[in-house]
DNA sequence: TATTTTTACGCAAACGTTCCCGGTATCAAT
DNA sequence: ATTGATACCGGGAACGTTTGCGTAAAAATA
């Protein structure tokens, strides 16, 4: 039922050798005969042959791809960092095999265990909102399988990682708000114990402390799935509105809540700027034609991946064990649309 | 280097059994005595047995994976259409694998190989816009893998098909400009062979006539890379913008090439909708907020992919060969924003 | 007790490769 | 003519499974 595709052995008996001959001879051994390889790459050629991966990988142990996991890929950032990823990959002839986590821990442990059991020769990966425990990682690193982090990273497992300067980001989104005038500024985050929340809330509390502000717990929301699902960041929006210290300005920890939280705006007839000011991460490929345009910070999502990638290589086709690793930084930048421009209302002197 | 994992092997010498008996009991063969079986089970529980996939891809040639082939990921349908192709193979026990062709013929060639060689157990395809020849998938097809076509279809091949009533939508889209009073409405299309790019086409055709119009070729122009790349985009708006008929209005007919014309349409600062109307396909999710807000021709796209997987889950797993084929023709549904409002300019009388 | 049946397991081949280890011509040098 | 080297090639194991077949021991039957 299946096709049969044409293996070495058809090869070998059509031309009365041997499989070990021809095996040679694809590989253009020195202890074939000139005649014999053209005979035998002619034929292969002729009948179409390729040498089959899955046996390959049984044999090698490897398979000449590389395993993704991110936590969705209808999302503006993932996307383009595997863009970078791929583009990196095809180049140096690795296939590439991306997995969704859904920001479910058990997913992301599904597919982790698919990709190394599929014998991926390396791994990259942006752990999921919901992983704390380590394990599947941790063991793995340790059995030699080359991983690189990216985005979200996880502190306890050493090997090269690539991150922007999230504090950066969100200190410069925070700060603007700030200084345009905006109060009470909140903050739509994502899981607490993600790299990319830690970071980002640290900016975030670092530019209400250089603005004479202390840091206030109510102002932040954080979401446990990420807010993938919309109802998860209404509750976090809805619990931000409903206090008494309503915040007049919004800063959005990703490129997920930013969307979601926009769509609460519109849908609760809030405007930018004037009931609200707004600077989220995002790498939305349209946010000057929202209305009003957006106010952004965007990471440089495809250099993300081929960094990662490339890193990722450098690390499986090393000849010896790789030891010393390091932390690659890039920086995001701040797009200023008209989301933050604080309107000044009619002021009472 | 790399991680030994354990095998049915480690399990027998342990154990004392043969590699045989101790496959058996994984599987719950009946020729095995509870006594073993239990014992097997235990072991293999506790040193955390995982049987090799690649083994068993090598020698039952099915690997329990489906292949995805789209032109990008990076785009609002294929990403959507993605995420209804995982939720039902992941229920059903299924891994994807999802490739890109970047909308480049030699890359789905490339990826439709690779897929078939890694012996994933059906195929999921969106062709490229480049792809004309289709032996590649042909060849496939009467070896036996099972295929199943979404939104970009061919007709040569026999099997199932999932689609939307293309032509209706681009009616509905080119209908409602028509009727706004917009005279001069151009297309923006995809590559001209591509299935999608026919039936919109004929769809817009119909509208035209429908309103007394008659087609006129100019009005429209074709991406024969599916506008990836935004100068593809700005060549083609240039020419319809640069004679003497100029479009009043423009028909978008597909998601990459809409959002490429709205970044078009602000670089030019051309408005919606006095200066142009517009409705293009986009499943955009922010498309509301857009500004103007956009009017735009959804497609179901996650019903499409949970239907294409259903349908390819049925052929894989169908015990005898399956001769009648049918194509699932799924509805768009034409959102009205306020880019396609013709705003009466001071009329002459 | 002798024979048949059943139960429970092992052997070995197969999937498509690669590669170690041989082996046999051929030919030049002694 | 004998040796040694060189050039070419084949046999077979291994990767981790499954599975058809064979067979010992145990149980059932006569």
């Amino acid at each position: 039922m299946k096709f049969e595709a044409v293996t070495i052995k058809d090869i070998a008996k059509a031309l009365g050798l041997s499989t070990s001959t021809v095996s040679r001879a694809l590989r253009d051994s020195y202890e074939i005969s000139p005649e014999t390889k053209k005979q035998v790459l002619e034929y292969a050629q002729k009948i179409n042959y390729r040498p089959n991966p899955i046996a390959l990988s049984l044999k090698e142990k490897r398979s000449h791809s590389i395993g993704i996991v991110v936590s969705e890929i209808a999302n503006n950032f993932f996307s383009q960092v595997i863009n970078g990823i791929e583009s990196i990959a095809y180049d140096r002839g690795y296939n590439v095999v991306i997995t969704q986590s859904h920001e479910s821990y058990h997913r992301e442990l599904s597919n982790v265990q698919y990709l190394a059991s599929r014998s991926v020769d390396g791994l990259l990966i942006s752990v999921s909102a919901e992983t704390q425990d380590l394990q599947h990682l941790q063991g793995l690193h340790e059995k030699g399988l080359p991983i690189v982090f990216f985005d979200r990273v996880v502190e306890n497992i050493e090997t090269h990682k690539v991150t922007i300067d999230n504090a950066r980001g969100a200190f410069d989104a925070t700060h603007y708000l700030l200084q345009q005038g905006y109060q009470q500024v909140a903050a739509l985050m994502n899981a607490e114990y993600l790299s990319i929340t830690r970071e980002r809330l640290a900016g975030y509390k670092n530019a209400m402390n250089k603005n004479g502000l202390s840091f206030d717990p109510d102002l932040v929301q954080y979401c446990r799935h990420g807010g993938l699902d919309y109802e998860e960041v209404e509750q976090a929006l809805d619990q931000l509105f409903s206090q008494q210290k309503r915040p007049d300005a919004i800063f959005g920890g990703s490129d997920t809540l930013t969307t979601n939280c926009l769509r609460y705006l519109k849908a609760h007839n809030i405007c930018m700027p004037e009931d609200i000011g707004f600077i989220g991460f995002s790498n939305i490929d349209l946010s000057e034609l929202l209305s009003p345009s957006l106010s952004v910070v965007r990471q440089p999502a495809f250099e993300i991946g081929k960094l990662a990638t490339s890193l990722l290589l450098e690390l499986i086709e090393s000849k010896r064990p790789v030891k010393t690793f390091n932390t690659q930084v890039l920086s995001p930048s701040l797009l200023i649309g008209e989301s933050s421009q604080r309107i000044k209302k009619a002021k009472k002197l």
